[in-house]
Formats: structure tokens, C-alpha cells, sequence
DNA sequence: AAATAAATTTAGGCAAACCTAAAAATTATA
DNA sequence: TATAATTTTTAGGTTTGCCTAAATTTATTT
């Protein structure tokens, strides 16, 4: 595999990460997410398409092809595993992770990122719950999980909830949680079942058993 | 303190380091340095010397001000800490740190590096036994120590033997070991005081107790 | 299906960091 | 000290990755 520089490969995360949504991506779409101009992307793709990274007709979008995505896959790689690193060894909290991957994803030394996975007890899924690509680039596929299963510290993206009562609604409505909500759980207390969450860089609270048990979260395994 | 590009912390490092035995850097010493042409040193001394980060006169050379020499002081910083976590923690050998420090010393987080430290237990040394500068930029001056006194594991330069018999150098000869040599104490061995010990990526031999007490070494502290 | 609106691409520029070749300044030498 | 050799700087290009403004293509309305 060869080197990319520091923007093709945010380009290409980008990518990867609009087409799971849509089929194609497209100029505007891009820019928007790279904060760039629309003249910025057009530049790009052709470079990025005669490195053959990705398939592209001028007007009609642009989506990876296989290599495209096997890349794009180990930048994600690199950057999960510098989040598990940043909020496991040094005690960064779930909301500050992101940010510092950012800059660790691009060392792009492959036997760095092997030995740190490695390091770090080859950990399935980030701070955030996202999966963590493997060696060869496999990804596994998120599973709905209900909260009261979800590993302490480890965070969920809401997927769904159970009931849908409006009594459960003005609750989860004044806790603020939605769908796509990313929960985090602080502690889990035996004696009530009851556990105290957190959500983004919000205090922590604490729900009853109640409710954990209607809310469903993404999460990976 | 600003942030700086890769290239800008490149020549900053590279005059910190030339500048240690000349008193002032030239155009070609540093070009060299760095693998670039003089006409790309000069262009760069002028952006350097406009953000206030060295003095340089035309035809005279140039030298990190007290802000320069603090911003190359943090890289080295970011660079050595790393070269110990490499070691330490992903079991990288003394030989392969360096590259990949290189990469990961331009990650500008300060938050990071401190927590690094931290993590790391405030280490004294990098992995060649260069001293590591602490959070607010103070490095220690290294002092010879015998290399009886190395901890395992850790590089030091051969600074100077004490013995300046004949016998003893035709040994040191045979051993490939002379001033400036950068060894590292792989085991001691208690029954005879010999120990193994290793240069660059050589295979390890093993030396007497005799031939250790006189070989000394510059370390940190 | 024309006209208008929106999205995308092209054309031409800019800054960073490099380059080569030529000019200028400094240093060494006859 | 004048000339030669060396070092350094200047002048003018290149590539990457971005920009604005204008042109073009596609999509939406009437």
C-alpha cells in the first residue's frame, strides 16, 4: 500500500465515511464536510481517480473503489485505535479523543499501529463504540445492544428505544436523548439496578433501571 | 507558544542540534543536514528570522534566539518522550525508534505530551540515553558516568576510557567500540561482573568486568 | 420544452516549500 | 592585493492544495 499525503487522506475518510449514508457522494456534500470549496473537492478527485483510489464522472459523484476503501479502512484503523490509546493509557475523556486522532492518524508506519494494537489487547471498539478495523482491514458490523449491556466507558450511539409511551418520551426528552445520541455509562449500581450516564460533555445523571432497559444503543460485537 | 509547520519544526530542530558544537549554523551545514539546497535554507531563514525565532544576517549564519531555542526544545520534548514510549511500551529496538519519532513528534497537542509523560513515569532519558527536556523546557546537562552504572536497556555514548594502555584499545578496536560508539547494557552478570551488551544493530556480546570499568559514558543525570 | 436555479467544473491565482542557474559576497591563495 | 575558489543569495520555476470568479452542465419549475 502506498503513502498518501496528509489531505488525500482526510479526503478519502471523508469519503468513506458520507458513502455509508448515501450511495454516492457528492462535490457539494464533500466540501461541506471538509470545509473546503466545491473547486477544492473537483481538484481532488481527479488526483484521487488517477491514483485509482476511487471511481468518478465529472457531475455524477464519486464513491472508493476497493483499494479506496481498503485505505481509507486503515486510516480509521490508525485513528481508532490512537482514541482506545488517548482514553484507555492517558486518561483523555470521550469528548477530547477525536481531535488529537486527527494528527496521530496520519503516522503512517505500519508496524507502530500493529504494535499498539497490540499494546492496547487488540480492543474491538473505540471511546465512542465505533468498531475498530483489524489488521486486514475488516470492519465489524455494529449490533443494537440495550444499554444495561453496554461495556462501562465505552460509548453508544442511541439506535433505538422500546417503548413509546409519551410518558418515556417527555423523560428521555428532558434528559435530552434522541436517536443518535451517544451515551456513555459511568457506573452501574447493583442495588437498584440504576446507572449513572453521561452524554457528550454533560454532567453525569442517573437513570433507573426502567428506562435503561428501553434504550438501545449501535455498538460493535 | 505558535504552532509550526513540519518543515518550519524540522529546521528549527536541526539548528538546535548543529548549533550544540559550532557557536553559529552556516547555509551549507544546514542544507546538508537536512537533505535540501542551499537556496531553499536561505528562503527559509527569512521566514524564520521574521517570526522571531533566530538571528540571521546575511553571508553570517544564523542561531536560535531564546524563543527558538524553547520551541526546538518542545519538539525534542515530543521526540524523545515518544522514542521511550516506542521502547518501553511497544517493545520497538533501540535502532527503529527514531524514524518513527520523527513522525510523531510533529502531533502538537501539549496536553498530549504531558499526559504522555505522565503515563510514561517522567522518564530522564530517551532510549539513547540523550536527556528528555521536562514540561517547561529544562534539559539536563549530561554527565559521564561509567557504563557499570548504565541502566539496561537504556544507550549511552562513549565519551572517553580511562585506561590509554595499548592492550585495552586493541581490544575496543576488535569491538568496534570508540568515542562517540552508542551502547547499550543488555544483561549484568553477577557471578563475574561481565555483561552483555550491544551497538547499534549488531548482535550482542558479552565483555569483562575489567574492560566495562573503563568505559565511560555520556548520560543524562 | 424553455427558463431559471443549483451544482459542478474550468481558468487563473496564491502561499509554502522545494528546485536550478546565475549573480553577488566572502574567504583563501598566489 | 588582486585573483581564484567557495559560500551564499537572488531570480525565476515547479508542485501541492487551496481560493475566487466565470463558464458549463444538470436539475427543477413554470
Amino acid at each position: 500500500m502506498l503513502n498518501y499525503s496528509i489531505s488525500e487522506e482526510n479526503y478519502l475518510k471523508a469519503i468513506y465515511h458520507l458513502q455509508k449514508t448515501d450511495g454516492t457522494v457528492s462535490t457539494n456534500e464533500l466540501a461541506k464536510e471538509l470545509n473546503t470549496k466545491p473547486a477544492s473537492i473537483t481538484d481532488m478527485m481527479k488526483k484521487l481517480k488517477a491514483k485509482k483510489l476511487l471511481n468518478y464522472q465529472p457531475y455524477r459523484g464519486f464513491r472508493l473503489n476497493a483499494y479506496g476503501t481498503k485505505v481509507a479502512l486503515t486510516i480509521i484503523r490508525r485513528h481508532r485505535l490512537w482514541e482506545f490509546f488517548l482514553a484507555q493509557k492517558l486518561k483523555f475523556s470521550w469528548d477530547e479523543v477525536h481531535e488529537v486522532a486527527e494528527e496521530l492518524e496520519h503516522v503512517s508506519n505500519k508496524k507502530l499501529i500493529d504494535r499498539l494494537d497490540e499494546f492496547l489487547g487488540f480492543p474491538r471498539v473505540d471511546p465512542h463504540g465505533d468498531p475498530i478495523p483489524d489488521v486486514n482491514g475488516k470492519i465489524e458490523v455494529s449490533k443494537k445492544i440495550n444499554i444495561t449491556e453496554l461495556p462501562l466507558h465505552t460509548a453508544g450511539t442511541v439506535a433505538s428505544i422500546s417503548d413509546q409511551s409519551s410518558e418515556i418520551l417527555e423523560l428521555l426528552e428532558h434528559r435530552n436523548i434522541t436517536i443518535g445520541t451517544k451515551i456513555e455509562v459511568n457506573k452501574k449500581f447493583e442495588f437498584d439496578n440504576s446507572m449513572e450516564i453521561k452524554i457528550g460533555r454533560q454532567a453525569a445523571f442517573t437513570i433507573s433501571e426502567q428506562l435503561a432497559k428501553n434504550i438501545f444503543v449501535d455498538h460493535a460485537k
